[in-house]
DNA sequence: TTAAAGGTTCATTTGAAATGAATATATTAA
DNA sequence: TTAATATATTCATTTCAAATGAACCTTTAA
């Protein structure tokens, strides 16, 4: 009964480009593989499955990298998690291919565990992927501050402050 | 996300034995297996972690098998779902032991999942292994007759009419 | 004393998930 | 046109929990 590392992983990756959408630059594999202490090569195939999906744009080339196709408050968690979990067969029964329960069609556990699962998702369908990225902390003071190891750092706006008090330096 | 098969099977077990509860003679481990097409080595284990948990007594020895130590609709779902299944860690951070995942404590994914994870189980809280083996057919009519693989054949009526038909036969 | 039952231990297999390595393709900037 | 940076693809390999199997021990009723 666990979410499989993939989800686990493509929803970090979801975090990190919706925690980037400010940043000028778009969040790179790269980038987060090394956040995560992931392998470039593992993480590439969740972000191009996260691409098939819909839910990230890829541009390939310098300056390029990943940005979510959709604000992050539309990305509903249990839509993401019912694509990148692969197998919601609960028990045996769930899979008439290779199904060989006997009590099949006579016992009502199919029933329950539907439902159950049902619930699960229900849940996860109430929170977006803008919902997990919002700070813990209290929500007034505006501004996040501090840094987040696993996320884009916010220095965007110390940089550009710094650009301009070091005189205007082009890029 | 699914289910192990060690707790299907536990559900089946117990499923046998609510429906061997009229039988006179207890269910055994090996008329399970077969019912099943298990192994019973495999069977036996499942059978001791459920003694252990104080759902089934067995008795050794000829005339010995299982049988349930609660009424079946005593017996609830997410009880045996909760002791049975090994692994709740449904993603990286849950596990406080081998957690990695530098967003923890920042994002809000483990709050949400565990209470998906709650309502899951809720729903098998209301749920008793007397429902499971309840006949899926018509409340009506009473005395189910018809046969059912994967459980105890409901023969015992048939048996002790023919018994008293043929004459008393003493056992 | 034998047959039928549960009980224990150890070794092995299996399969999905996870990972890694190598290489191809695209894009931008100098 | 070349170098650098980035995504994209393919194939092989590793890992680990779960599942299974085999052999043998213990208990009990007939």
């Amino acid at each position: 009964m666990r979410l499989t590392n993939w989800t686990d992983y493509s929803l970090r990756v979801l975090m990190y480009c919706a925690a980037s959408e400010q940043r000028e630059q778009p969040a790179t594999i790269g980038e987060i593989a090394e956040a995560h202490g992931i392998s470039r090569s593992h993480l590439t195939k969740i972000v191009m499955t996260l691409s098939g999906l819909g839910l990230l744009e890829t541009t390939r080339g310098r300056g390029g990298g990943l940005r979510l196709l959709k604000p992050a408050h539309t990305i509903v968690l249990g839509e993401v998690v019912r694509q990148t979990e692969s197998d919601f067969t609960l028990v045996e029964c769930f899979d008439a291919e290779h199904n060989t329960c006997r009590l099949d069609g006579h016992c009502r556990l199919k029933g329950a565990l539907r439902e159950a699962m049902d619930r699960y998702l229900e849940v996860l369908d109430g929170v977006t992927l803008a919902d997990l990225v919002a700070p813990a902390a209290s929500t007034r003071g505006g501004q996040r501050v501090h840094f987040v190891p696993g996320l884009p750092r916010p220095l965007d706006v110390a940089v550009r402050r710094s650009r301009v008090s070091a005189g205007g330096e082009s890029r």
